[in-house]
DNA sequence: GATTGAAGGACGGGCAACCAAACCTTTTCC
DNA sequence: GGAAAAGGTTTGGTTGCCCGTCCTTCAATC
């Protein structure tokens, strides 16, 4: 039929990007709350000996079932990031010490291109829109983890730890909930990667000071020059990884 | 007892960002998929006459099963989007003409500006990446279809159409999958804004010569020019709406 | 020292989403 | 006229998740 061959021939007049049919794989409520928990911890956004809020409030808000939420901090306490204790002015506590963290997963390290990139993309969002939009609160509480960082640069779980703080503090100040969102989930990948590379404190130093200049861009508003800074901050940590990881 | 007051100081040493403990909702399979096929036609990317792969070979790749895609089929065809025909040679159609798009909803209305950041973040990585990655007929190809924008001036639907073609096509010139799953997002979220924005020749006119500094950035490799040409393309359509949105 | 209240812990019923595997119907092509 | 290829239908089972209820523990309080 004449109808058929025009509706076939139609079909070919653009090239159809293959992420338009790519797995929709939808992760379940209970691994996402071990993830985002799990994720927070690793951070440090939850700092060891911190109490969570106790079951019945934590499920609501997070919108899930209790009967979820224990599924998720049962699997937690079983590798040993969250304990709990029971009775009255009991609760649920961040670990501490925390396990010691499991190497990263072959298909992660498969991967860790994507994950640079995606980084890349949300650091770069990050650095734009808190040049518009930071307070001035805002950064003087990230001076002070600046401050805080040259005060580490010989232990690199430390300055790790606050490097992550003040990233997700930049986040913060653009009053972009999504962003933030991003940035943790960002900055857990980009922690698997990196906790098994060695990092002199020349090359922390060095880092830090990208820091203080990104922050003096954003204090001056001066969007595009935080927008450079940040992306040579990022091709850092990137042209490490490109050394030391296999092609991805 | 003491160690309970230690463990619970320990807990303030660090503000919080509340989007730890934010809702967590995870789409369902059957949403996910009408949203990622519906916003695939909604944006020209499944062009209007194109025919779907048969049902069993898609579910496979979507990693569904056949039942929950003919529900997202079924709603889709509901909608106006697909139809299907049966029998030898038939199959899923993209329908044409396609539906009238209905109006943006209130709650999308009052989250246009987190819309916006998110569609920045993205955009600004891929400016960046494209400038270091893009091929040669990446960049032909794209010139092509910044010619096709200069013919459409007077025709708003399809220079947005061509116009997110060069979007997604420069994202999909950074070889990173995440980042044109992504932008196909962003810009299926931006077309719900903008679509009932009046815009004048003269806008797209000049929309379309940013379009141009882009990609001749890019074709320079000026990763950083390609950056700054990019955030003033896309403050354009964010003052415009600024100026017609309520504060959000 | 008894009481109480706030916390974690455990169980079962029920619903909705999803999957798997068939089988049916229509249409075209040989 | 039959084989093949497509959408359409049915059935049954599994899992994730929610909701409610009750139990257990134990610091704080009286």
């Amino acid at each position: 039929m004449a109808r058929r061959a025009e509706r076939r021939a139609a079909a070919d007049t653009l090239t159809l990007p293959s992420a338009v049919f790519a797995p929709v794989r939808s992760q379940t409520a209970f691994e996402e709350t071990v993830d985002r928990l799990g994720t927070a911890i690793k951070l440090g956004l939850l700092a060891p000996g911190a109490q969570l809020p106790a079951e019945r409030e934590l499920c609501a808000r997070l919108g899930i079932a209790r009967s979820t939420l224990r599924q998720a901090l049962t699997a937690l306490s079983q590798s040993g990031h969250v304990f709990a204790t029971r009775g009255r002015g009991g609760g649920t506590f961040v670990a501490d010490p925390l396990p010691p963290t499991d190497p990263p997963s072959p298909q992660m390290l498969a991967r860790w291109r994507e994950t640079c990139d995606q980084r890349l993309a949300v650091e770069l969002g990050v650095a734009l829109l808190a040049a518009e939009r930071a307070e001035r609160e805002d950064l003087d509480a990230l001076d002070e983890v600046a401050a805080t960082l040259d005060a580490t640069l010989e232990d690199f779980v430390a300055y790790r730890q606050a490097d992550i703080r003040l990233h997700v503090g930049l986040a913060e100040a653009t009053r972009s909930t999504q962003l933030v969102r991003a940035m943790t989930e960002t900055q857990g990948a980009m922690t698997d990667l990196i906790a098994y590379i060695a990092h002199p404190p020349e090359v922390l130093a060095s880092s830090n000071a990208q820091h203080r200049r990104l922050l003096a861009a954003v204090r001056e508003r001066d969007a595009m020059r935080a927008v450079r800074v940040m992306s040579e901050h990022l091709q850092g940590t990137e042209h490490i990884l490109a050394g030391l990881l296999p092609e991805g």
